[in-house]
DNA sequence: GTCTGTCAACGAAGATCTTCGTAGATGAGT
DNA sequence: ACTCATCTACGAAGATCTTCGTTGACAGAC
């Protein structure tokens, strides 16, 4: 029984915790209040939604509880990707890759970085 | 007035249109109901949603109306990358491209071929 | 001209997502 | 003990998405 795909909304949170790490409500709240209006107890329903999903869990130890993501960002993003690769290129890595890197401008350095990677990638796999 | 994102169900169909090229109702659905059990209706319904929202264009002068997408493949799926960016990997590209390529095994020809899109990427742009 | 199969149009039911108001609990200060 | 601020829980409204049944149009076969 894995994690289901988070929500657009619940994707929203679960950036601000990876930003902040666990967290309470308040904090999410503000985090994400600055970018959007968003009601607070708007965020708190998500996060009772989520937690019953398994996509966060929490400490109900104080009286505010602390919320902190179940998965690592890199898996949950792992995923997301591997679902697009599937619902929209049809599992063409390399044309996602080629979207992603013509979607926006990419320095040198970030390209320095990406050769980076598949010099790893070919050393180590098969 | 842009396109909207498409849904999931609506990327199914979109799939089909750029494999396919311009398509009945008949064929779409012949072709998706082969991956999952769907009505004929409901692929139906879906066209004249997508048409309404602009995804979708069609030829009406034959009794069975023939769609066809309104955004190249490649547009889309670049939206649709530049969305996953903004949304889960807080905008950072190399981030993507290292889940891209390791949430699939990836070939050596794969490899290959996107070190040459890196190549042109750096000859061309800043 | 009637029957049969195929098609588009329409409406609607059910599921899921998003949002928030209200109510009740709890702790801090006075 | 009372009040105020803060918190969780709950329910529900509205939006969107998904799915399909039904209906009526139409064209070809007989």
């Amino acid at each position: 029984m894995s994690t289901p795909r988070p929500t657009e909304a619940e994707l929203d949170i679960l950036r601000v915790l990876w930003g902040l790490g666990a967290s309470t409500v308040r904090q999410i709240h503000d985090t994400l209040n600055a970018e959007r209006d968003i009601g607070y107890t708007t965020i708190l329903k998500l996060l009772q939604i989520m937690f019953e999903k398994g996509l966060v869990a929490r400490d109900d130890s104080q009286k505010s509880h602390i919320y902190r993501t179940t998965q690592k960002a890199q898996t949950t993003q792992r995923q997301l990707v591997k679902d697009l690769l599937k619902r929209a290129f049809g599992g063409s890595t390399e044309q996602l890759v080629l979207q992603a890197l013509s979607s926006k401008k990419t320095s040198k350095q970030e390209i320095a970085e990406i050769r980076r990677m598949l010099d790893e990638l070919e050393g180590g796999a098969s």
